[in-house]
RNA sequence: GGGCGGUUAGCUCAGUUGGUAGAGCGCCUGCUUUACACGCAGGAUGUCGGGGGUUCGAGCCCCUCACCGCCCACCA
């Protein structure tokens, strides 16, 4: 074994050791109650690992391996999304690199391209995810375009559209003019803009003046219908119900009430454009208003009320041309900026024009109402909590689900439409001739709605969905929770009549350093791998603004896991490479302290707990509080809780004290000290390994008479027995800081460290311990121990748990120094000792405090005065 | 406009029934102690964002203000 742990020679190894062992590809037996199984959030089948999916996957690999642990039968379902968009936009973009476009060689050759695409990129975020080590089931890969999946979407489609959930309608739609499609709400992102409000004066049809409105859009206005003002407001009363005259297209506008007029905005006139404005479509279904178009799909102005002039511009420009002829007409009365929210399609990054467009929809109250009650019974649960009230508070104001694509990738709709206005919902092509498919595909989300159950064979009962579904635990970004996991939450039940999932788990956002959002495009990116491997640290991330960023060290994936975990914490949390450094400190201490232990002990020990000393029941209790801790915290999502606490007993307890405590004993050779330790050690990678999996095995397998894969071995189940033995707990814990107090005052009073200095114990609660006190005090105890009259006079006294070391004069003592010593400590103590004392003077606080709280202040103060008289 | 989260040591963050503030890194002082210098021992460092309140006692509970971030929302 190495002096150093080296993750870049162990960690492929052993992850091909794991993948060849079968334990990831679990058989389906059983049912879901006792077996545990999670649905990996499947990445874009063209994607690359980042940040998030290193974090997640360290999540669900240490929730998978501790079941695993647990001894039940663990499947975490791997498989890649199609991703519509996502995946169509750069096969276009490579098309147009080769001088065609899909139109030119049309959808069949198109899709052909997508599926050679997918071949050729697709394996490699699988193959990131077999480097990280994680315990997915390789043997099981699903994608949401394999056929099977295909087939069950389509069922889907078909039966909520035979209940009457998904219709067909006209209706206004965010259309993203950068992807040619139609989006969902979800899909867009209000941005702020600014832009110019013109005030546009509408002459009233009776010649007697002009109504003057305010827009930010004056090209819509020649698919104004109406004129919209409060009733309550005077200025404007008397004319509800006279006309206007639309200028440059001269048709006749009505002048109506509507409360949704705010009277103080802009002139308390409002022009209605239902055909083009989400609010005013509302006012014009009030009114029994028609909602003319005029700007189309492609964004170009088209429809008969667009005057000849203006047809085939771009809304754009005919924005300019129409404020152009009005500020002729002088009908502009004024402009001025005005800043607001403006929607994006967040996929395209292209200004959402609202338009009227015939879409597939799908109703949502009734598939909301049994998903919002699952989660208010507890069936299923929020992890941190108060994400419960961001997803119920959504439900309850679900609106229509726009689900139709105009995109070729994708399950297209099962939709057939014949010459003679027949309509055929099916999964199969309806038989004779004249029929036409619909055009468009369904939203991604759509199909990875169904993710957890059809990846396990829905609809058929296969043994897979007996085995493992319902499945245990969700784990994913809350930028998706509404996205994915709602419409999740309510397919699930409408078509397996159960819950998903048990937990969801929304894991922190890792922020760069900055505390801006990791982007590619922002500079603030950074790729596990160059973590993991070794690679250039980005500019980024270095740790000074202006200096080399330098390289990052191949820190492994353990570290990289760890770090994550230890970062996150239910919080957003900036990047910080020091957990990850810690974490690497962490596997190496262990490595080594495995050294120690297996370079000492025969190949021929077995492990086995046979403690003799107090600090072997010490080190067995404290590693069962560990086993409690870790265990405890993992099981509550709090993984920065399990990876500290993992780490404070390695190095706080494990390598700094039992270690050291033992070595006599190992070094002689004794053979229950070495099956003790190697019980130890055993017991601690086991600990370990959901969070640190690979240095783990790697030592597993080196210790003697180990079986198997420490992968596939059973945990000690901690909390069912008591914590063993609490006398040598607390006699150790004295020991432990009498020997830091000893060393501290060492330090203090100017003592060479090699000097072993002649002391007398005057203390009481040191057994065996004793021995530890002089070894790691480096002191020479007094045999007699006692303070026989004609003993020398003590040149300091080192105050300890239950009374002094007395430190006898020797060449090595500066007695100046001690006295020194002592004076600070004696001013400490009497401190310490007035407000302790304070706080008891306080009759309120004897009065109204818990009794054993005063107790407890009792019982310090004369504890102190104690250690002071001792002095 | 509504909601949620944050503000704790120089930096990144813990602090889960209210009982004298913690970790890692960084900093200072020592140490070739036969597992580890990616090490060991010791040390310094905080009016816990501001203000008010409840309480014997508040980083933790209540009110309020400020700033930062996120989400939702139909003001032309």
């Amino acid at each position: 074994m190495k002096t150093r742990y080296e993750p870049a020679e162990v960690e492929p190894r052993i992850a091909q050791t794991w993948l060849e062992s079968g334990i990831n590809n679990p058989a389906p037996e059983g049912d879901s109650s006792e077996n545990y199984s999670i649905a990996i959030p499947p990445p874009n089948v063209t994607g690359v690992l980042h940040m998030g999916h290193a974090l997640n996957n360290a999540v669900q690999d240490t929730l998978i391996r501790r079941a695993r642990q647990q001894g039940k039968r663990t499947k975490w379902i791997l498989g890649t999304d199609h991703a519509g968009i996502a995946t169509q936009t750069q096969v276009e973009k490579q098309l147009i690199s080769l001088g065609t476009s899909r139109e030119e060689i049309g959808r069949e050759q198109f899709v052909n391209r997508v599926w050679a695409w997918r071949e050729l990129y697709g394996g490699e975020i699988i193959e990131q995810i077999k480097r990280l080590g994680s315990s997915v089931d390789f043997s099981a890969e699903r994608f949401t375009m394999d056929a099977d999946y295909a087939q069950a979407v389509l069922k889907v489609f078909v039966e909520l559209y035979e209940k009457g959930l998904i219709y067909r309608d006209r209706y206004l739609v965010n259309w993203d003019p950068g992807s040619l499609s139609a989006i969902s709400d979800l899909e867009v992102q209000d941005v702020e803009v600014t832009d110019t409000l013109y005030y546009i004066d509408y002459p009233l049809a009776s010649g007697s003046g002009a109504i003057t409105v305010a827009t930010v859009r004056p090209e819509t206005m020649l698919a104004d219908v109406a004129i919209a003002v409060n009733p309550e407001d005077e200025r404007y009363r008397r004319l509800i119900g006279e006309t206007a005259v639309l200028p440059l297209a001269g048709r006749r506008l009505k002048i109506i009430a509507d409360d949704y007029v705010k009277t103080e905005f802009g002139t308390g006139a409002l022009k209605i454009t239902p055909g083009h404005d989400p609010n005013d479509f509302e006012i014009g279904n009030r009114h029994g208003l028609p909602h003319p178009s005029v700007i189309g799909e492609d964004g170009r102005m088209q429809g008969e009320d667009v005057p000849e002039r203006f047809l085939g511009l771009k809304a754009a420009d005919a924005r300019d041309a129409i404020v152009a002829e009005l500020d002729e007409l002088g009908l502009i009365q004024r402009r001025e900026a005005y800043t607001h929210t403006v929607p994006f399609s967040q996929r395209s990054g292209e200004r959402i024009e609202p338009l009227i467009s015939l879409q597939w929809f799908m109703r949502m109250d009734e598939l909301a109402k049994p998903a919002i009650d699952v989660v208010r019974s507890g069936q299923i649960r929020f992890h941190p909590e108060r994400w419960t009230k961001v997803y119920l508070d959504w439900m309850e104001n679900l609106r229509p689900w726009c689900i139709s694509r105009q995109l070729w990738w994708g399950h297209q709709i099962p939709v057939w439409y014949h010459d003679d206005g027949r309509v055929h919902a099916g999964v199969e092509a309806p038989d004779g001739s004249g029929w036409e498919r619909d055009p468009d595909v369904l939203d991604t989300w759509f199909s990875s709605g169904l993710w957890p159950f059809v990846t396990l064979g829905w609809p058929e009962q296969t043994p897979e969905l007996k085995a493992f579904y319902p499945t245990d635990v969700l784990s994913t970004g809350r930028d998706i929770i509404f996205l994915w996991v709602a419409r999740m939450i309510m397919l699930g039940l409408e078509f397996t009549g159960e819950i998903p999932f048990s937990d969801v788990y929304v894991h922190s956002i890792i922020l760069a350093p900055d505390g801006r959002r990791m982007s590619k495009s922002l500079g603030t990116g950074l790729d596990p791998r160059g973590l993991i491997d070794g690679g250039e640290r980005p500019p980024a991330f270095a740790s000074a603004p202006d200096e080399d960023p330098g390289e990052f060290p191949a820190y492994g994936t353990d570290a990289v896991r760890w770090g994550l975990l230890a970062m996150s914490s239910g919080q957003d949390v900036r990047f910080n490479e020091e957990k990850v450094s810690q974490a690497q400190q962490l596997t190496n201490k262990l490595w080594n302290a495995s050294r120690l232990v297996l370079q000492r002990v025969d190949s021929d020990t077995r492990a086995d707990a046979r403690p003799h000393a107090p600090e072997d029941h010490w080190i067995l209790a404290r590693l069962q509080r560990a086993q409690l801790a870790v265990g405890e915290a993992i099981d509550a999502f709090e993984f920065s809780r399990a990876a500290l606490a993992l780490y404070d007993f390695v190095y706080g307890e494990l390598c700094d004290w039992y270690l050291e405590l033992v070595k006599p004993r190992l070094y002689d050779g004794d053979a229950d000290t070495a099956a003790t330790l190697l019980h130890v050690l055993t017991e601690t990678v086991t600990l370990a390994h959901p969070l640190i999996p690979f240095v783990t095995e790697e030592i597993y397998a080196h210790i003697p008479g180990s079986e198997g894969l420490l992968a596939g071995r059973r945990a000690q189940s901690a909390a069912s027995a008591g914590i063993s033995d609490t006398g040598s707990e607390d006699e150790v814990q004295r020991a432990i800081e009498a020997i830091q107090a000893i060393r501290a005052w060492r330090d203090a009073a100017d003592v060479k460290p090699a000097a072993i200095l002649p002391a007398r114990l005057a203390a009481d609660g040191y057994g065996e311990t004793v021995t530890h006190l002089a070894r790691l005090g480096r002191l020479e105890l007094d045999a007699s121990g006692g303070s026989a009259d004609g003993a020398a006079a003590a040149a300091a006294a080192i105050v300890i748990p239950g009374g002094v070391v007395e430190v006898l004069p020797s060449e090595d003592v500066d007695a100046e120094a001690a006295l020194r010593k002592r004076d600070a400590k004696r001013r400490e103590l009497e401190a310490e000792i007035r407000r302790a004392g304070g706080k008891l003077a306080n009759e309120k606080f004897v009065a109204r405090a818990p009794a054993e709280v005063v107790q407890a202040e009792r019982a310090k103060l004369e504890a102190l005065r104690a250690e002071l008289e001792a002095l």
